[in-house]
RNA sequence: GGGGACGUGGCCUAGCUGGUUAGGGCGGGGCACUCAUAAUGCCCAGGUCGGGAGUUCAAGUCUCUCCGUCCCCA
């Protein structure tokens, strides 16, 4: 494959602005926001240089308008947004070089410049148009914003760009007694207004030659589309609007109009962030020229990730000014802008069917979804559905099959079984095989292919398949287990059953390092559990076939993903659940939190929930149980819980271990740390308010006052209790 | 109204330039195993590849048309 292929192109990954008048929720991040972390993981650990930028798309009309409902600045509304935005993704684990905002000096100065340029080289003229105008208010209204009674249905309450009764677009004139959305009162006329257009019809030859030169490899949907609007004519298009909240249009040379109640429309200026936040982002490196390495290195590719609503924008648009920008840039002797070279758009996440919606709430958000589930669990679902080829659904009941059947019980399962049953029997890492070791050579045949296929997948942005393959290897590793029968060699030939186990390991280890780009958090705890020092991002691809660190102490390894409890599905799921395709509380802005949600279980420490009384175990049950002394290393406050704390504990041979506990009404964060205590080291992990707890620790209550357990005499972390 | 994408067994889906018995996964049924978060493995379940027509020696895979879902444009 492209092992071979020495200097690697600069990637840079352009991702589609989120607009910054609400939470994220779980359709924008599986159609243009997890695919682009994805590939970009991918694309480092396959040697190339990336650059990932994007940031809130803060301008324009409805924000304004949002702002005005809840008597802030426009700032304050997309400053929150923004900041909820960052939140969400960083949970996720959607990391961007920079995530920034349509806000910054640094941005306002580029889209100037940029605008400029494409007017002097005369691709950007004034034109005067009639537009919908509210004199109470003083200002234009956008299409969408004037409503009036529907001249084919006579409906009232029809919008400006389109009735949804009868589903006609309209044009605002056509209206029937026009009046503005937000003051119904408020009658609406028309004025004449003078635009700044955007002349795409000259543009078209260039496009043309664009397009054909470079769309081959795209997703024929992208194509299609693309070569649709050419074949209808480019129409020149207005750039400016009659609003104040935006990017003001600069002084122009040669004329001293007016344009201070105009602003450059959102559809000129937030393309144009890819650039400026590659710019602000080399600006923060302290090396202001760095963003020409992914811009104007003729060898650089560029992909843009984003939903199919999207395409033009980024097919035909924001080429089309960089064909303009770039004529300018010629004459001054700068370097030319590298074209798109991929737009892998994506079609749609529905929920259950229905549409995500943040305005109709229609949805759950990303941070609900957060605090209850790990966020690689949700990156996996999210993976394995991918809207890649055609919209998909989000169900709750999907949610639960795929993690817990796929997820947990083929990947997570495999990793758990191999390093438990080392660790337990071995307790390092075996010697390899013979080079003729059966067994071991189709392993290693199977981890080579799998990252073959994986790396041929990944670099065509083809992320559902490439994550299915890497699920093919988990398959073929059970398998392999349950052929090996280790258990069973184990009593008879001891070192047959070592090779086999090497041979695991060895799988174990290539998934760790084929997981990384989709689940980043289980890759790196599976990639330290055999032993790897290190970042497993930071790897190359090709590490997933390197030798075993041989001799390696294991430690008792811990389950990578947590089983979903169905009763927390079925709450999510059920009828009158917040996050069901039924209508939502609108989301307050300020909390960001829908309506209320399934409880949170009980902190598992303090009072264990009422069980019926079974009369007695066997002796054999009780020892499932991994009970163990631990030291409080720390004591934090759960961020989003008044009654837990999240305690570190050093569990000595089992290492650290962080687990949520119920104790914060009974003790103090000093009362704890340095103390040993009792806990249950082997209870299945799980999520509480967002944190993972790997384990209970013990305390007795008689209902009002709690004590925790701690050892009679002094004991080392670790001990067994028995 | 125009254009585009999609429509494969209960569910999610592979099927590139047309050609052996249409492959997987989930769920379901049976068996095996016990290392593993009651996890895993094996076997089985037999879907007229949305409907119809056509091209061809041969079509899920090309053409036309109709239906459904979604997106864009007017």
């Amino acid at each position: 494959m492209s092992k071979a292929a020495s200097g690697r192109p600069p990637i840079l990954i352009g991702v589609a602005w989120p607009y910054a008048n609400g939470p994220l929720h779980l359709g924008h991040i599986a159609g243009s926001l997890l695919p682009p972390d994805i590939f970009r993981r991918a694309m480092r650990m396959l040697g190339h240089d990336v650059l990932m930028v994007s940031g809130s798309d803060c301008h324009g009309t409805p924000i304004m308008i949002k702002a005005e409902k809840e008597g802030k600045t426009p700032g304050e509304v997309v400053a929150f947004y923004n900041e909820e935005h960052k939140a969400a993704l960083g949970r996720l684990h959607i990391d961007f070089d920079l995530f920034t905002a349509t806000t910054t000096p640094n941005h306002r100065e580029w889209v100037q410049k940029i605008f400029l340029a494409c007017r002097e080289m005369g691709y950007i003229e004034t034109r005067t148009t009639e537009a919908p105008y509210d004199a109470k208010a003083g200002r234009f209204l956008p299409d969408r914003y004037v409503e009036g009674t529907c001249p084919h249905c006579k409906t009232a309450g029809a919008r400006g760009d389109q009735c949804d009764a009868c589903g006609k677009t309209l044009d605002p004139k056509e209206l029937i007694a026009p009046h503005s959305k937000m003051n119904p009162g408020n009658p609406v006329t028309f004025r004449p207004t003078e635009h700044f257009f955007f002349l795409l019809s000259k543009l078209q030859p260039a496009l043309e030659r664009y397009v054909q030169a470079t769309a081959g490899h795209w997703r024929a949907n992208t194509i299609n589309f693309t070569s649709q609007w050419l074949k209808d004519g480019l129409v020149d298009r207005a750039i400016t609007r009659d609003l104040t909240w935006g990017v003001p249009i600069p002084p122009l040379p040669g004329s001293s109009t007016n344009y201070d109640d105009k602003r450059i429309y959102v559809w000129f200026e937030a393309v144009c962030g890819y650039l400026t936040a590659a710019v602000e982002w080399a600006q923060r490196q302290g090396k202001p020229e760095a963003w020409h390495r992914f811009w104007t290195d003729k060898t650089a590719r560029s992909y843009y990730f984003l939903g199919k609503d999207n395409i033009p924008f980024h097919t035909i648009i924001w080429p089309a000014i960089l064909i303009a920008y770039n004529e300018a840039r010629g004459k001054k002797g700068e370097p030319l802008l590298n074209l798109p070279y991929d737009v892998p758009a994506n079609e749609f996440l529905n929920l259950a069917g229905l549409k995500f919606s943040k305005s109709q709430g229609v949805g759950i958000g990303v941070q609900e979804v957060l605090d209850r589930f790990q966020s690689d669990a949700v990156r996996y679902y999210l993976s394995i559905n991918m809207p890649e080829g055609k919209d998909a659904d989000w169900t709750w009941e999907d949610f639960q099959s795929k993690v817990n059947d796929e997820l947990v019980g083929a990947l997570g399962n495999l990793v758990h079984r191999v390093l438990s049953f080392t660790q337990k029997n071995l307790g390092v890492i075996p010697n390899a095989p013979e080079a003729d070791d059966k067994l071991d050579a189709k392993l290693r045949a199977a981890i080579a292919a799998c990252g073959d296929d994986m790396e041929t997948h990944l670099r065509a942005v083809r992320l559902r398949p490439a994550m299915r393959r890497l699920m093919e290897l988990a398959f073929l590793g059970n398998q392999a287990m349950q052929e090996a029968q280790p258990w069973a060699k184990y009593k008879t030939n001891r070192p047959e059953a070592e090779d086999k186990l090497h041979s695991l390991i060895r799988v174990v280890k290539a998934l760790a390092v084929y997981m990384a780009p989709f689940l980043p958090e289980a890759a790196q705890k599976a990639w330290s559990a055999v032993g790897e020092e290190g970042s497993v991002h930071a790897q190359p691809w090709s590490a997933a076939q390197a030798p075993l660190a041989i001799g390696h102490r294991l430690a008792e390894p811990q389950p990578l993903f947590i089983k979903l409890d169905p009763d927390q599905i079925k709450a999510l799921a059920g009828p009158g659940a917040p996050p069901t395709p039924s209508k939502v509380t609108p989301v307050d802005s300020k909390t960001n939190a829908p309506a209320t949600l399934a409880p949170t279980p009980a902190a598992p420490s303090a009072k264990p929930a009422p069980a019926p009384q079974p009369t007695s175990i066997s002796i054999e049950e009780f020892q499932r149980i991994n009970l163990r002394l631990a030291k409080v290393v720390a004591v934090e406050a759960h961020p989003k819980a008044d009654k837990l704390y999240v305690v570190k504990l050093d569990a000595g041979e089992l290492g650290p271990r962080q687990v949520v506990a119920g104790l914060k009404a009974f003790y103090k964060p000093e009362e704890l740390v340095g103390q040993t205590v009792a806990f249950v080291a082997n209870l299945a992990p799980a999520m509480l308010r967002g944190v993972e707890s790997q384990g209970m620790i013990l305390a007795a209550d008689d209902g009002t006052t709690v004590g925790f357990l701690t050892p009679q005499r002094a004991l080392p972390p670790g001990s067994k209790i028995r």
